[in-house]
Parts: C-alpha cells; sequence; structure tokens
DNA sequence: ACCTGAACACCGTTCAAGT
DNA sequence: ACCTGAACACCGTTCAAGT
C-alpha cells in the first residue's frame, strides 16, 4: 500500500494521473471516484477539477501514461514483424496488469493512447514495406484486432479473476461447441490467451503478406527481413 | 416516436427489453436509467427487478435481442467465406444503428450476444475446413477483430456523431503522420469506414487460408491441418 | 405474485468562500 | 491562483406496504 500519499508539495496534474493509475490498479474501476481520489490525494473534491477537466479525460489520461511507458519499452527496433508482434504483446500485457485499460481504449477512438498505438503500429507496417491504401486497411486491422482481443481479455480477467471462473466460463463455451467441432470444444478448454492472442497476430501478419503479392508460387514471406 | 407505451398488459421481461432498445437506440446509452425505463414503461421503479437482475443484465439482454435477429436475417448460406464477410458486415451496420452496443459487446466475453457471435462466425470456419487448433486461433481472431472495429467505430460514432468533427478527428490522426507518410495520411483523411472494415476481414480471410497450405514451395506450419 | 414509491447509500460536478 | 467542502442534481437498488 504506498498510498497515503501525504501532501507535502502541490497538486499537479502529474500527480492526480498517477494517484488514479494507483487507485485503478489496486482497487479497480468501480472504485476510481472522485471522493476516494481526493480522499487520496488528501485535498479537496473539487481541487481536482482545477487541474482535470472531468473524471473522463483523467481515465485518457492515465491510459495514456501507462501505454506510452509500455511502448517506449518495447521499442520499435529490428526486424518489423518481430517488432510488431512484440509491441502487440506488450499491449496485451499492460492490458492484464490493468484491466481497466481495455475498456477504456474502447471508449474513443480519438483518446492519446489509441493514437500512441496506432502510430506505434503503423510505423513498423511502412517498415514492412506496407503503404498507401493498404497501409491504412492493415494498419485499423492490426489496432482494431489489438484492442478487441486486449478488451475481451481483459474483460474476461475482470469477470473471472480466479482459475474456477475463467474454468467454468470455458467450458460453458466450449459446451456449445461440443456436438459440432469436438476437436475445438477439447481445445478451448485449457487454451492459453497469450499464446492465442498472438496466433491472431501471425493470421493477420500472413493476411497481410498474401495480399500484398497475390498468392501463387513464386516467392516468400517479406523481403524486409535483415536477418 | 413509439414511446408512451401505456401498460395495457402485465409487465414481462421481454417487453422492459424491448423498451431497453428502444429507450438506448432514440437517446443514447448515457439516457438509460431505471427511472427512465420506468417512466416509458408506466411502472414503478422496482417492478423492474421483479423480472430483471440488474441493469447489466438488462444491457446484456438488449444486446442480444438485437444480435440474434442481425444473426438469422443474415444466415450462413452459400459460400463461407462470402457468408463471414456478411456476417460481420451485418454485425458492423448493427453497430451503426445502434452505437451502445460497440461497449456493451467489451464488457463481458460471456455473455449470450458474444457468445453467438463466436458460434455464427466458427461454424462458418469449420464450413471452410479450418477445425481443430486452427479454428480456435482463427475463430478468437476473427472475433476479437469484428468486436474491436465495431467498438472503435461506434465509440466514433457517440463522440463525433456529425460530419465536422468526424473530419476533425481524422485530419488530426492524419496530422501525427503526414510526414512519415503523406499517402496514408491522404487516404486517412476520407475513408469509408465500412470499405475498411470490410478490408480487414479480407486481411484475416487471407491470413487464415495462407496459414493452412503454406506458401510457397512446401515445408509448412502445423501439422494438425486436415484440409 | 406482482407491483408501488419512498428511502438508502451512493455518484460527478459546481461554486461561494477562504488563503 | 489554488484550494476547500457544502450543495446540487442526479444515480442503481432495496424493501415495507399495498393489491
Amino acid at each position: 500500500m504506498a498510498f497515503m500519499t501525504r501532501r507535502t508539495d502541490a497538486l499537479s496534474r502529474a500527480r492526480i494521473v498517477e494517484a488514479t493509475i494507483e487507485l485503478l490498479d489496486t482497487a479497480g474501476e468501480s472504485a476510481l471516484t472522485v471522493r476516494a481520489l481526493t480522499a487520496h490525494l488528501a485535498t479537496g473534491r473539487g481541487a481536482i477539477y482545477h487541474h482535470v477537466a472531468t473524471k473522463d479525460d483523467l481515465l485518457a489520461a492515465a491510459a495514456d501514461g501507462v501505454i506510452g511507458r509500455v511502448l517506449a519499452e518495447v521499442g520499435g527496433d529490428g526486424d518489423p514483424a518481430p517488432a510488431i508482434r512484440a509491441l502487440a504483446l506488450g499491449i496485451f500485457t499492460a492490458m492484464d496488469a490493468h484491466p481497466w485499460i481495455g475498456s477504456q481504449l474502447s471508449r474513443d477512438p480519438g483518446q492519446p493512447a489509441v493514437r500512441q498505438i496506432w502510430t506505434s503500429l503503423g510505423s513498423q507496417l511502412a517498415r514492412l514495406g506496407v503503404t498507401g491504401p493498404a497501409r491504412v486497411d492493415a494498419g485499423s486491422a492490426l489496432v482494431n484486432y489489438v484492442l478487441g482481443a486486449a478488451a475481451q481479455h481483459a474483460a474476461g480477467a475482470r469477470r473471472a479473476p480466479d482459475a474456477a471462473a475463467r474454468q467454468e466460463y470455458l467450458q460453458a463455451l466450449a459446451a456449445t461447441w461440443a456436438g459440432e467441432d469436438p476437436d475445438a470444444a477439447a481445445l478451448l478448454r485449457d487454451h492459453d490467451d497469450r499464446a492465442q492472442f498472438l496466433a491472431g497476430v501471425d493470421i493477420f501478419l500472413a493476411g497481410v503478406s498474401a495480399l500484398r503479392k497475390p498468392a501463387g508460387v513464386s516467392a516468400l514471406r517479406k523481403p524486409a527481413g535483415s536477418g
């Protein structure tokens, strides 16, 4: 509990955003109230509104802070395809540690955090050699997949935090498939979210590459690689 | 305004769900309050709780109602690939007419509406010849893409309902790309959400097919495929 | 059994008043 | 300028009381 931040120096937007992230991480989305925040910051209710426009603004800033750190850590060096996998996995992992981000990113496509994700993935696609119309299509497909997967995973983690509840959910889903495809149903029952997420990224990358040089005999996967 | 449903017959869960959909469609997510609902249904506050467990339960039931109709309308006949495109487009279109569904589907992967989407897309993938581990990977990739795209689109529609606001958002995004890739930036400025969404579906379909019969010469990815 | 509506325990945001 | 905390206008949910 690193809370109980007694007011040594002045309030600031940065301090408020940090406290928001801390509160969201430790107590969950439903515990983020202006009242709880002022209590932890040892200030009055209205002081928050001197530095922050609205609660939505605060959520967006918190998500932007976390995503910014993640993208900076991962970096974008090396071959573009592995870089895309690394960026996607970084976002996915962040969603695991901060499940509230999942729903936040789905709330507004114009928010800074989403914009950051767009540009970081978009520049890797450019390095892959995807440009022009194809890049916008590929970028939007990738961003939407990553955000969709992250949101579903985060929501699942919120709803079924323990292994038992999670197992129950997967079994219920598997049951609806059982008669039709017992194979898939069995696999569904004990899959690994992270591996499955990465498999999706690979399907996407394969699709981009397949559509770039239309199927057929000749050449291979990627031209850009230097390895 | 088909509101003002005077109480001719008894309250029922179905009637409450219909009123919920109507209220969400005409007045938006923020206008759905238990108080507004009881006013439209001409009943008391607590009567709702005789047929519905909680407001979340109500939202999930409303989304399930809309998605159920959409999937039934689209059907799943014909070749599987076009059927997948049609199902995805149907979901996307529904999201346009009912923007509140976008955020609702991201709230809980276990809810009936999401389950319906999984099984309808999953069965088409099976008809495509994708089975076993590949089917779970492909299904989750496709579902997550569709839900992610729909959520982003719906959120955008909520935030920038008029053409001016929308243009402003796209220009801001394009600006961050301008120096780096003027080509993509220009295209971004006047793209068509629906066409872009379908382009993403095609990327995933191409990826699934590319990974099924490994490119080029011979050597392959996974042994499980039976196609 | 089904419904009513007052009551409960909360919210986010504003704003006169203080320093 | 920055902060305070009471006040405002709401929420979802419960529950004794009615029919």
